[in-house]
DNA sequence: ACAGTGACAACAT
DNA sequence: TATGTTGCCACTG
């Protein structure tokens, strides 16, 4: 088991993305206070491959987090994108060939502060 | 302690 | 529009 760090923060707000729904690296950085994080949000995505195992990490709907122009970007397309792809239509999510999905009409609305409050256990 | 890394994002050509 | 470059942050050896 991890302490509440950024990334069982970032896990946290994941997990409250609905089905049906995606929001990206960015935003989920904002959300969690560090408008300049993404890139470690993505890190910390990366990281749940080492965790398969855990069934505390197996919850995480990884697959509804994409970049901020709402394309799959992850780079190894063989096991990465295309299963994400794939489970995002299993959600009813539309993913275009080139790996876009319509922003405008899938994006998450987000958490509002005494939401995050709730979900971040904190000291 | 320090340099390298990556599922990003914004800006500059 | 399509690449290329730079800044960022948290984690790892």
């Amino acid at each position: 088991m991890t302490e509440p760090n950024f990334y069982e923060q970032v896990y946290a707000v994941v997990r409250c993305i609905p089905s049906g729904n995606v929001t990206s690296y960015g935003r989920i950085a904002k959300m969690l206070g560090a408008p300049n994080a993404a890139r470690a949000v993505g890190y910390a995505l990366r990281a749940l491959k080492d965790r398969q195992g855990d069934p505390d990490y197996a919850d995480v709907p990884w697959q509804r987090v994409v970049n901020s122009q709402g394309r799959i970007s992850i780079v190894n397309r063989e096991y990465g994108a295309q299963l994400q792809a794939k489970l995002l239509g299993e959600e009813g999510v539309v993913v275009s060939e080139d790996l876009q999905i319509n922003l405008d009409r899938y994006l998450w609305s987000g958490l509002h502060w005494l939401e995050l409050d709730d979900i971040i256990t904190g000291p």
